[in-house]
RNA sequence: GGGCGCAUAGCUCAGUUGGUUAGAGCGUCUCUCUUACACAGAGAAGGUCAGGGGUUCGAGUCCCUUUGCGCCCACCA
């Protein structure tokens, strides 16, 4: 006999590591069809998700362990469905937020700026930087049990995916959808480069609106010297006044018609500036005139261009007053804001101040303000890559999980603007063009050239640029199998299958890779989207580092277990929703986990009591076909949840099975079923092992840790037994064991499950009574059970109702009816069976009546109800089989009642 | 300005083709060191499903509306 001394709890910390050691040496994480051995089946479809790439920044987040979690579910699902699973493992070098963190690291630890290092080395310090922290963030992803197939691992600034960089550039470049030239952008003056509009969030906060004077120039005011010299103008950033060219008025505005095709003076420039009309501007917003600065100004741009205004630049790269703003020029702009509105107030040009929310437009990153400004910047055109991405979900090619934010997705991709993917960073792909000195062109090369390629000079220098971080991870899915190469792995496993992250990128990220996934490999990047909502801390704010609202999960990890994280993510959450994390409910999970761990003891422990196999035919106990049966049907649920997508929910069945079924009605049923010994013990344990079995099966995706290790331990506690032949064509890891499926041809019915719930029932009844009458749970009392149908039932099952209810099996009795009520009894009705306890001594007579009384005015009401219903419209329209379930439950309401009353007397 | 989500037990949340006694965990109360587990077991209390209207035989679930909270997009100076 083989003895396994399982600890009584369950030990993660050493498990954990343990396990995925043996799971990555083991292979377990590469698909079992690969395209690269000889005995590739390429007709098998595989089941591919590319990982989301965590940033080389060092910082492990809930939002990590979520998808992961969420990816690791869906992969070991898939895998023990036998399916080739490829989940292709990856880092990103996030260009702005890794350089960020080198700079501030190299500016605290050695006092040196990037520009004082000089590029090339600053890069060399953020390639060391890299090295290091890809060792942790992907260190830390094992941790949480990731089982991505680690050989395939790619960094976006890798040399096969710089290559795909390279080509991508290339092929809109020569398509015409990339080009350079100088357009309003997003300027952050502490970072010092453009971002894209979706790097830009804008907070409401509390400011000004400055109203002044704009006088009319001289030589044309003559005619309204006197009364109408100016026209009043609002502006929440007054130091914009300095690169105005036009104030703009309604065509239609009365007040102002007259000003129309007249000049102004820029105060305190003097400049002369024209009034134009545009029915852009509002006439019922501030003064109804609106000053126009092209080159500060996303709106005044396009208006510039309507009227060919010049756009000037009155703010240089660090924010500070260029030669444009004359006096005030080297100033900063809030400083210029300040001088230039007490100038103007002494000069008598100000009318007023008003208090005033501004919505501030800020970095992403940075969180300083950004400041629109006319730059050189590379730009993608999007709307012919927009539109084919939008049409690919439009026809279903591309399913987004939930639904609901398909709409989210065409209304961006309807009015998406071009996108500028230039940053003046030093971290990042470099954009591959060059210009040459001697004639000017420019050429755009897949391999860096020596010569123009116009004129064949050798003067040329690599634009100094490099690329937004999401124009790499736009080719994320094809990219990492190898593209532009037909390598075995992109022809087998490209398209993948699902894009599993958070809502919070859908434009950064998962609406790129769509377009470009479409544009360069003309499919789409795989055909399932699935949202998973953010995670958020117990109050439901967001989780932010700045603010110390984050919960750190390595801790959590720490004090709980890697399990009971994941599986309080999975189950806390349904699609696109954000979830709230408890501690609490990771507490509850830890102990969910120990759950498993102890059913599993005593199910080894069973194992172990075994001493020969039954010979003939398995013999199901009425409990034994019960706990089947709800397996069963958990299967089925679990899997049909599964295919919706609705792990959440899959979860809690298979919890409340696990825990509810099995561990606290099975488990307890079996122990005396053991007691029996002989084949009945070996039954029992053979019931209790494959539940176990089965049920570790269908929690592996969502604890695979502490599943895999019970799972390991059942496995050789049933080859060291009489019950071997239960595993033997058992793998040698539960990673890999299939999927469980329904299996309807064991001999259980349907019709022991409401047997067994009927025993429940009885033992309920009894034990709530006992409780309500404090009678000490280890006294062992009489009872006389009238079963009346169910006698035969009862009799068959008295052991079972004695044991778990507290009963004396000496004193019991099970009859099918009796001829009088007996005396000096508590009285219990479940179901069509009437339950007597002898309790002298500790019954109120008047409080026996009045419970009783109450039992039965609560089944009145349901018969009432009942009849109510059935007498109605719901008779003839409602479905056949719901009118019918409610028959039979008032017909059982009417038994009741009539045993109530005849209680009662 | 446009769009979306949420509002269910004291707390955190499930409840996905509308089916009639609304569930869980935590917390609270009572009891129990019963040989898998006190990270446990047994029992109990606790909800007019935000308000109003409608559709339906039937609404937590579908429609309209009001209120409150949150998010996304756009960015009227």
């Amino acid at each position: 006999m083989t003895e396994y001394q399982l600890p009584k709890a369950y030990d993660f910390k050493s498990t954990e590591p343990r396990v995925y050691e043996m799971w990555e040496k083991g292979g377990y994480f590469k698909p079992s069809n690969d395209p690269n051995k000889p005995d590739f089946d390429p007709t098998r479809k595989p089941f591919v998700i590319s990982i989301p790439p965590p940033n080389v920044t060092g910082e492990l987040h809930l939002g990590h362990v979520m998808f992961v979690a969420m990816e690791d579910l869906m992969i070991r699902y898939q895998r023990m469905k036998g399916i080739p699973t490829l989940w292709v493992p990856g880092t990103d070098h996030a260009g702005i937020a890794t350089q960020l963190q080198v700079e501030k690291d190299l500016l605290r630890t050695e006092e040196v700026t990037r520009e004082e290092l000089g590029r090339e080395k600053f890069v060399e310090r953020v390639w060391q930087w890299k090295v290091k922290y890809h060792d942790i963030i992907t260190g830390q992803i094992r941790r949480i049990g990731a089982s991505c197939d680690w050989e395939r691992e790619r960094f976006t600034l890798d040399d096969g995916l710089s290559k795909a960089v390279r080509e991508a550039f290339v092929r809109l470049y020569e398509k015409g959808l990339i080009y350079r030239g100088p357009r309003l952008i997003n300027w952050s003056p502490g970072l010092k480069t453009a971002v894209s509009d979706l790097e830009v969030e804008y907070s409401e906060e509390p400011g000004k609106l400055y109203y002044f004077k704009y006088m009319l120039a001289p030589e044309t005011s003559e005619a309204s010297k006197t009364s109408e010299d100016y026209i009043p103008v609002a502006t929440t950033r007054p130091e914009t006044i300095l690169g105005d060219t036009a104030v703009a008025v309604h065509p239609d505005d009365e007040r102002y018609k007259k000003f129309v095709g007249k000049k102004v003076i820029v105060p305190m420039l003097g400049r002369e500036i024209p009034v134009i009309a545009d029915e852009y501007v509002t006439r019922d917003f501030g003064t109804g005139a609106l000053k126009i600065t092209p080159g500060h100004d996303p709106n005044d741009y396009e208006i510039g261009q309507r009227h060919k205004l010049p756009a000037l630049s009155m703010l240089d790269r660090e924010a500070k007053v260029t030669e444009i703003g004359g006096p005030y020029a080297g100033l900063d702009r809030f400083e210029a804001r300040k001088k230039l509105w007490a100038d103007m107030k002494a000069a008598g040009l100000v009318i007023k101040e008003e208090s005033y929310t501004l919505n501030v437009p800020r970095t992403q990153r940075g969180g300083e303000i950004v400041e629109p400004m006319v730059s050189e910047q590379w730009f993608v055109k999007i709307a012919p890559l927009a539109k084919a991405a939008e049409m690919a979900v439009r026809d279903g090619r591309i399913k987004i999980i939930p639904e609901r934010f398909e709409k989210v997705y065409y209304n961006w991709m309807e009015n998406i603007k071009d996108w500028c993917i230039s940053r003046q960073l030093w971290w990042g792909h470099r954009v591959p063009v060059w210009y040459c000195d001697d004639c000017g062109e420019q050429t755009c090369a897949r391999i860096d050239p020596l010569l123009c390629a116009h004129c064949g000079g050798k003067n040329i220098h690599q634009d100094p640029d490099v690329l937004d971080t999401w124009f790499s991870s736009g080719l994320w899915p094809f990219s990492t199998l190898g593209w532009p190469e037909e390598t075995p792995d992109y022809k087998y496993f490209y398209p993948t299958t699902m894009m599993e992250t958070g809502y919070d990128i859908l434009f950064f990220w998962v609406a790129r890779m769509i377009m470009d996934g479409l544009e360069f490999t003309g499919q789409v990047p795989f055909s399932t989207v699935y949202l998973h909502g953010l995670v958020r801390n117990e109050d439901g704010q967001k989780m932010s580092k700045s603010k110390g609202t984050g919960i750190d999960p390595l801790p959590v990890m720490e004090e709980f277990g890697t399990d009971a994280l994941r599986f309080t993510l999975l189950v806390g959450s349904t699609p696109g929703n954000d979830t709230n994390l408890s501690l609490k409910k990771v507490e509850g999970n830890r102990n969910f986990a120990n759950k498993i761990w102890n059913a599993g003891r005593f199910v080894v422990s069973a194992i172990n009591s075994v001493q020969a196999a039954a010979k003939g035919e398995h013999d199901w106990s009425l409990a034994d076909s019960w706990i089947w049966a709800r397996l069963q049907f958990t299967v089925r649920e679990v899997e049909r949840l599964f295919q919706a997508y609705q792990y959440g929910e899959a979860g809690r069945q298979v919890y409340e099975f696990f825990w509810n079924d099995f561990a606290d009605w099975y488990v307890e049923t079996a122990k005396l079923q053991m007691a029996e010994g002989g084949d009945r013990a070996f039954y029992t344990a053979q019931t209790l092992a494959r539940v176990l079995d089965i049920s570790l099966r269908l929690l592996h995706p969502l604890t695979p840790f502490v599943t895999e290790e019970l799972w390991g331990h059942l496995r050789k506690a049933l080859l060291g037994s009489p019950l071997a032949d239960l595993a033997k064509d058992w793998p040698q890891a539960l990673i890999v064991a299939p999927w469980p499926e329904v299996r309807p041809e064991e001999k259980w019915e349907a019709g022991k499950t409401t047997d067994f719930a009927l025993v429940q029932e009885v033992i309920r009844a009894i034990r709530n009574l006992r409780a309500e009458k404090k009678v000490a749970p280890s006294r062992r009392i009489p009872a006389t059970l009238v079963g009346g149908s169910k006698a035969a039932l009862l009799e068959e099952q008295s052991g079972v109702i004695a044991a778990l209810a507290g009963l004396d099996p000496a004193q019991v009795s099970m009859v099918a009816s009796l001829p009088a009520k007996p005396e000096n009894a508590v009285a219990l009705v479940a179901g069509p069976v009437e339950i007597y306890l002898p309790l002298s001594g500790m019954i109120d007579l008047d409080q026996e009546k009045a419970r009783l009384q109450k039992e039965l005015s609560d089944t009145d009401a349901q018969i009432t109800r009942l009849e109510k219903l059935l007498g109605s419209d719901f008779a003839n329209k409602a479905p056949a089989a719901v009118v019918q379930k409610e028959r039979e439950r008032l017909a059982a309401f009417k038994e009741t009642a009539a045993k109530l009353k005849a209680q009662l007397g």
